[in-house]
DNA sequence: TATAATTGACTGACCGATTAGTCAATGAAA
DNA sequence: TTTCATTGACTAATCGGTCAGTCAATTATA
């Protein structure tokens, strides 16, 4: 049991929007903008509707209250990149390793994912913010580093226009498990699986250099 | 002005049932699965609520047999798979331009993707359906390939369970499309897209082999 | 060919259930 | 006693699903 410290009203009070903000996320990501109920949101935070509303105009704003709240903490990950030394190869090594603990492996950003692509439509400034904040500085951090590989002769010349290509396998991941969960056999191990995708992307498939 | 044949009863009956469901499917990718009203599929073909539950009973039989009827042009794809010759190299590169055609340029199959994501939870027996139809045969074919190179000497020993990471690149590509539709800047050109991407796939990123 | 009888695809008004959003009343903390 | 966070009953609107009725197309009859 938890030590569930008596609350003052406005502690409580102020607690209250992270609470209903955490509950909206589940229920969101379970059933989807349109399907969710607001009651169902209540009921997890254990108040009624009406208290809901005291805290948030529309469902709409509940909800871009919602993915703004869970869309932070990917901004201390841009941070770390940048104090990262070492050769070309190295630093990208590190931050597609973070970036696969970021995004493929944190569930907040998985089904923030999920969210985006499956209710963009409707939102479109949440597309925007996800593009401004999300896809664009990586790929540009991607890009630069290639770059720099490049320049000092560690990376073969490639064409930079495509960074998403080494991206790939921990988008491709995330949205795998999206969509098979926990579904398809097994989860694959972690370390075994950065190896081969490091590997195969520096090395390539082919037995000989031609 | 197109020569519209005036119809036969018999004829136009038996054109509905594809008629609603090619609107089912705009208005199901436009707005989901719980956000789709039927009213505004039946609007969509030009006859009212009434006439599309005379031809599905309910609106999850609808999505279901909508799911279904644009799932079928996948088929074909795998059959010409298998009557690929020449190197490893060559049927791989093959049957991976051949996937990014289907995958990441089909419209319908883009969208499919979406609804997937988007609709996986309520729809169990779709996401079995789809890992069987289409995730479960890719990956195979590209294992069965892949070990074929190994066996020949043409690939680098390279852990078999991780083909995942080969197509990641079609996956993203289908993915950031969905997300950001033209959005983002150019439509990046097919074939420099797919030179990139074979180039690294077999040479990977490093000047030299060590 | 002309006309009457029949069919059946389609309609649209309707029902019942659901749910976003409101607000006067409540009751516990201060 | 006062304050105010919370309630829960309420409304208004939406939407899935139904079905008796309609009318144009078809078939039978003269």
């Amino acid at each position: 049991m938890t030590a569930q410290k008596k609350l003052t009203r406005a502690e409580q009070k102020s607690l209250r929007p992270i609470q209903i903000l955490d509950a909206a996320f589940e229920e969101f990501v379970r059933c989807g903008f349109t399907g969710t109920r607001v009651e169902d949101i209540a009921d997890r935070v254990g108040v009624t509707k009406g208290t809901v509303y005291v805290y948030f105009e529309t469902k709409e704003k509940l909800f871009e209250a919602m993915i703004n709240h869970f869309s932070v903490p990917f901004q201390e990950l841009l941070g770390i990149t940048a104090s990262l030394s070492g050769s070309a190869t190295d630093r990208l090594i590190s931050i597609l390793g973070l970036l696969y603990e970021q995004i493929a492996e944190d569930r907040a950003t998985r089904e923030l994912t999920r969210l985006v692509i499956a209710e963009g439509h409707r939102f479109p400034d949440l597309i925007d913010r996800h593009h401004d904040q999300f896809i664009e500085p990586i790929i540009t951090k991607v890009d630069a580093l290639i770059l720099e590989g490049v320049a000092s002769g560690e990376f073969r010349e490639v064409p930079v226009e495509f960074s998403d290509i080494v991206v790939a396998p921990i988008l491709t991941t995330t949205v795998l498990r999206l969509i098979f969960d926990d579904r398809r056999v097994p989860t694959p191990n972690k370390e075994a699986f950065l190896r081969t995708y490091f590997d195969l992307l520096l090395n390539g498939l082919l037995a000989k250099p031609h």
